[in-house]
DNA sequence: CTGTTAGCGCCTTCAT
DNA sequence: ATGAAGGCGCTAACAG
């Protein structure tokens, strides 16, 4: 900018406001700066130097609680992405993805990111990129959870949800079975109840614990509240939870569920009704169980969530909630620098049932 | 940091070798400065400063050459920023969305940008962005288009395999039709030859001109090639390009597909054989040929773009390219700072005949 | 191993 | 309407 200043025979003062504040230049000092820059090629400010003295990077940082690429991979992450950059656009501020990989120099980048804000998608509780993101002060909403003093939190109530559509699939079961997301970072993947132990999985995965899974040990609050919302509606038929028979996935994609669905719909504890944590989960219990031959609701019933685009062809009954709008507002939230701890935010959530389950 | 300094007793140098390079400090110093920093709660280094020390951000800039949300709507789109990410996440780069919207105050947000290198997602000839991205000097990546001295360029040979494609789904055609990507940044969508215009379209949406699409004409250099590539194909069989009704998307979806389709497929010059830029497109008229009650490829010959999921399920021919290792590429080149204007990359494709044309 | 010096490029403050 | 200091928070390049 000196040089441009020099260029145009002017003072550095008066590039910086021919670019910052134009109408506060005379038109022919615009000029001139205009032509030297042009001249030298010059680029205009630089951003870095602007935003350390202004204090603001006009970035919003966005933290996958898995891996960079799941922003792109999963579904779901991407509706609610899709909220965030709606309202990033309309603030003209970019959305920076913070690259974590699950290793623990996630921390590191976290701490070098250059942003204004942070919006976490769903983590574990212990995940330590949370702790990070408090210590560095910014504002920080996190969706899905954990919950943290300091952290702004934006949610469906899960538990109710679950609790409903529970209600729903399980009428009339038998055997009950669950299609669930990871229970902690471990991300180990398997189905309960005697079934075989899966071993053909991703790295990362291994058995899980003999004797069945309790809800209250997962560390990833949805998929917490969820199974503990399934509990609740099993137990109102009068059912205890250890007869309900579970399957992790560790990521969620149809392709994993359709072979743990398999698991579950074959054997001497073939299930006859299955809650599913996402539509993608369920749309790979309807590939099983259509190999298997198995008839919907008749043969079995069956729940999804989100009321995903494929929901409705597919006749699922499901939770539906606008990720995308929950993104819009986790956006929101964190670029109206709304002080931390600000009241937490509970989103709308209502059952859809269709013909995957009997009540409809 | 000047704060932590005083309070460990130590200088300022320390305490940023404490942080930049742990091994060159005591560890004594190191755990002074570390419980100073503990008990005034400071952060860290300011990502911003030592960015304008060192000249590098850490960020990677990446332009929809659309709108921000493109990035999470159009599974095209999605997979290659997935290539992208997965690159940023192994180089412990962040991946900067730049937020643009289509108004002429794009050009600003790319010039605020602090990014090291630039990815662009195929955009117009005539877009001002990239001539902005240009103007920056930085190390930049354009994919599909426009082609642009001093900036590298990734794409696939695509009026090579428009031809191939379109060889296998207009063998034996009588009516040959060409559902199509935009042909300019005006975003018009309509379908050619007489038919009757489609009124019922989003904003932005308006006639097509009369007598055809001239393949020329288009600003679109991924558009261009493939409707060229098209024509030739044609051309093979003895047909004329005037003969081939073309029908515009102004968007990458298959229910705006269907209602083009239905237009194509029905009245006195109903299609037999349409060529589709996208499978998603494909997608949307297979479900209109499915309610005309046409078989495929009995009564419809039809082809994709780019074997996603869905193609192989639907018996789709296609031309298979990997999206996502185009953005991994694109992301490599960027930021190996290869110098400007070094040699461009074509990348591979192929053809995959499948059902839904005759020669397979 | 630690400290000193000198800015990175810009913009806020206060003159002129 | 323009210009001269000073400093945002940090770190390369040298000493000691």
């Amino acid at each position: 900018m000196a040089e441009v200043a020099r260029a145009a025979g002017v003072s550095v003062m008066t590039v910086s406001y021919a670019y910052g504040q134009p109408g506060r230049v005379s038109d022919e000092a615009r000029a001139k700066v205009r032509e030297a820059a042009e001249r030298l090629g010059y680029p205009g400010p630089h951003p870095g130097a602007r935003s350390l003295r202004s204090g603001r990077t006009g970035n919003l940082g966005v933290v996958l609680g898995e891996h960079l690429t799941y922003a792109f991979d999963d579904p779901q992450a991407t509706r609610f992405l899709s909220g965030v950059a709606q309202v990033c656009a309309d603030h003209g501020m970019a959305l920076t993805l913070v690259p974590v990989t699950g290793s623990p120099s996630d921390v590191d980048r976290v701490t070098e990111a250059a942003v204004d804000a942070f919006v976490v998608w769903t983590t574990a509780d212990d995940d330590p990129v949370i702790d990070a993101i408090s210590a560095t002060g910014l504002p920080a909403v996190v969706h899905g959870g954990p919950r943290r003093d300091g952290l702004s939190f934006v949610a469906a109530d899960d538990r109710a949800a679950a609790t409903a559509v529970g209600r729903e699939v399980f009428a009339g079961a038998r055997r009950p079975g669950v299609l669930s997301f990871p229970l902690d970072r471990a991300r180990l993947s398997g189905v309960t109840s005697g079934a075989p132990l899966n071993d053909a999985l991703p790295a990362g995965s291994g058995p899980l614990p003999p004797g069945g899974i309790d809800p209250d040990a997962s560390t990833f609050r949805v998929t917490r509240q969820r199974l503990r919302g399934y509990r609740d509606a099993w137990a109102e038929t009068g059912g205890d939870w250890s007869q309900v028979r579970v399957a992790v996935c560790s990521t969620n994609s149809a392709r994993e569920a359709e072979t743990f669905a398999a698991e579950l719909l074959t054997g001497p504890y073939a299930c006859d009704a299955i809650a599913a944590m996402s539509d993608e989960l369920a749309l790979g219990v309807l590939r099983a169980a259509t190999r298997l031959g198995l008839t919907v609701p008749g043969g079995l019933t069956l729940s999804g969530w989100d009321d995903s685009d494929a929901a409705a062809p597919a006749g699922l009954t499901t939770v539906a909630q606008s990720l995308r709008d929950q993104g819009a507002r986790c956006a929101r939230t964190a670029l109206d620098h709304l002080t931390p701890a600000d009241r937490d935010t509970e989103v709308a959530w209502h059952l859809i049932s269709r013909t995957s389950t009997r009540r409809a």
